[in-house]
DNA sequence: ATAACTGATACTAAATTGATATCAGTAAAT
DNA sequence: ATTTACTGATATCAATTTAGTATCAGTTAT
């Protein structure tokens, strides 16, 4: 049960690509370069986040896109629903014989209670919260980083 | 985005009825009929969750299938695992350049702390609380369930 | 004019999901 | 012993979703 898929995934990295260079237009031939997602699979996703304003494109030469809203406004919660729609755990998991009267189902209501956790969660998780975490990471905020290979998975 | 598949909603569903019906075999008919669920996709699951120990089945006429555990014992989570993998929320969302260090990796750390919230949470939701709601509900619980249309959606 | 871009779609392959069908075997009832 | 009511084990299929590719038209800096 994969939960996010690969739009999201690219959408999110391109995001933080983004939120990187904030205020520069970014063409989505370096993004894709630089985070390894395919071209034009990308170019659909930044088409999509211009469509729903979180960047704004330009034309032409040395166009490009560019982060159209504050890092720490943008969450995970959004750019899911762009993809992926809202995070339902199931229509009326129990809409059948066992549950006749939605508006009083405690199960219903018991699911819509994780919905609403998960959902705060991923609300939480902003580009802007990412980048910071980056920023901590890079910096090696963790010991001196001696060796990356061996140390991960 | 749909969390929970049919597989995980027809489960549940079953074990639902297998648990009002505890110490008894129900034959997968039975269910299906109560429970409008597709009689051939029915068995399926009813076997899958024969092989991983939640019911035991009894093979013949008058057989059928029974619950093999405390309904208490038994978890969303676990039905989830069983239909549709462990929750996941991405392999690693960032495992590109962007994350070289994964055993470092503070937003592996961040989407692997909602993961944990979740599972917690879908490991509460149990058959036996459900079948204790539910009891709840047909008593009346709630007012005097004067109407059953108009009241939902 | 041309090179470097985006806008807008159309298309395809593979995986997943939901559902159906079939055949073999078992156990109770007659 | 035969029929009836069951499960075990697969095989198959259509629809949808996901991931990825391709194409053509238009825009802007040089």
């Amino acid at each position: 049960m994969k939960v996010l898929t690969k739009n999201t995934d690219y959408a999110v990295r391109a995001l933080l690509v983004l939120g990187a260079h904030e205020g520069d237009y970014v063409s989505a031939k370096r993004i894709s370069d630089e985070q390894g997602i395919p071209y034009q699979f990308l170019r659909r996703i930044l088409q999509e986040l211009g469509k729903h304003g979180l960047v704004s494109t330009k034309e032409g030469a040395h166009g490009g896109v560019m982060l159209n809203r504050d890092p720490g406004s943008i969450g995970i919660r959004e750019v899911i629903e762009i993809f992926q729609g809202k995070v339902e755990l199931s229509e009326c998991m129990f809409r059948k014989q066992v549950c006749s009267n939605r508006a009083n189902c405690v199960l219903r209501h018991e699911i819509m209670r994780i919905e609403q956790i998960v959902n705060r969660e991923f609300e939480q998780i902003t580009i802007g919260k990412m980048l910071r975490d980056l920023k901590v990471l890079q910096s090696g905020g963790a010991k001196k980083q001696e060796k990356y290979e061996g140390a991960s998975e």
